[in-house]
DNA sequence: TCATTAACATTACATATGTAATGTAACATA
DNA sequence: TATGTTACATTACATATGTAATGTTAATGA
């Protein structure tokens, strides 16, 4: 008896996304979704409780896309392909990037998340190895300072040229340097 | 014959900011500054001819106490000083740094300012004297970008225990990483 | 074929905001 | 003291937004 459905949850955030990435996440709204639907406001309300539902539901999906970004093998160091990842991530969704880390979504689980996971990838760089767990820890701060930093700026615009091979570079470069710093003062101690 | 005023435009600046600093930016508007003020809208509309004017005059009034806040003698080092007062600026004015480098104020401009500011005072460092251009150019960036992904950690909460002291302690040695390997690359290239 | 019902559209109400139009009262001067 | 000017208040209109209430229609089982 029940009429075919037209829209369905996924094309809503489907174009909730096209929305946020083009006009920010601060012009995500109703109207605005059934403006890309071409429907009314109904269809949203039909499979979310509330505009705050679904907003946390696009939340996600930029978060999975974020993941998917920051564990691809851009290099053959996977501690510096989620930094990599994550500094072209702000090149390649500026919006989400903003969303994420920038508006207020208590974005500080998310980085928890990301530190646990760097932490994991420290480990398997075979000359960190030796280092004490607090020596590591230290550096992977300073990695983490220095990637977020970076990827802000690119953010911001404020550094350009930024191909993926620059980006890398840029990256590997200042990691190198917080290694040897690290690797040195490790030595010094003993 | 006139009336004698009872706001003045700096009165309304003054309410503006401190809406800004409880509330964020995005929560001003005329409404908000006549409940501060307990008046009308109207005195906004005397003294600006639009909100969108009040509120470049309110940015602008974040930026004086920026740089007010990057130039207090924090240190012996004046380099180092610039990035402790952004960072202690991060921790203190939550909300004014949000509108000055993560809103959507093209902060560009801004951080090219701060970047000639930085060149001068790192000129000032004797020990950085004999490093050339590029290679000094090279440090700057390092040090900003470093300066600024610890100042959004700062504003973000990441970054807990942050006294003054934490702060000059994280950035300096940070800072020392830096100028090391910039020396350590400089002989090399002899 | 037709009644039922879910999916969507339409309309409407509430709130927030910018700002123009209009009203009012205080104060300096004549 | 009367008056004109101006600073502010009041009111109103426009737009944006969330979302509830209500209307409409397409698909299916009887």
């Amino acid at each position: 008896m029940p009429r075919k459905p037209i829209f369905n949850k996924d094309e809503i955030i489907e174009s909730s996304l096209k929305i946020v990435k083009e006009k920010g996440f601060k012009q995500l709204s109703a109207r605005e979704i059934a403006r890309e639907l071409i429907s009314s406001t109904r269809p949203v309300y039909e499979y979310f409780q509330s505009m705050e539902e679904l907003k946390m539901a696009v939340l996600e999906k930029t978060l999975d896309l974020l993941y998917d970004y920051i564990t691809r093998p851009y290099t053959r160091n996977p501690f510096l392909n989620t930094g990599v990842g994550y500094a072209i991530f702000a090149r390649d969704h500026r919006e989400y990037f903003r969303t994420i880390f920038l508006e207020d979504n208590d974005a500080s689980g998310i980085i928890d998340e990301l530190l646990k996971k760097l932490d994991t990838e420290i480990l398997k760089v075979p000359e960190l190895a030796k280092l004490s767990h607090s020596e590591r820890d230290e550096l992977l701060k300073r990695g983490w300072i220095y990637t977020h930093g970076f990827s802000v700026m690119v953010f911001s615009g404020y550094i350009k040229n930024n191909q993926d091979d620059q980006i890398i570079r840029a990256l590997s470069e200042a990691g190198e340097i917080f290694i040897e710093d690290a690797l040195q003062k490790h030595e010094k101690k003993k």
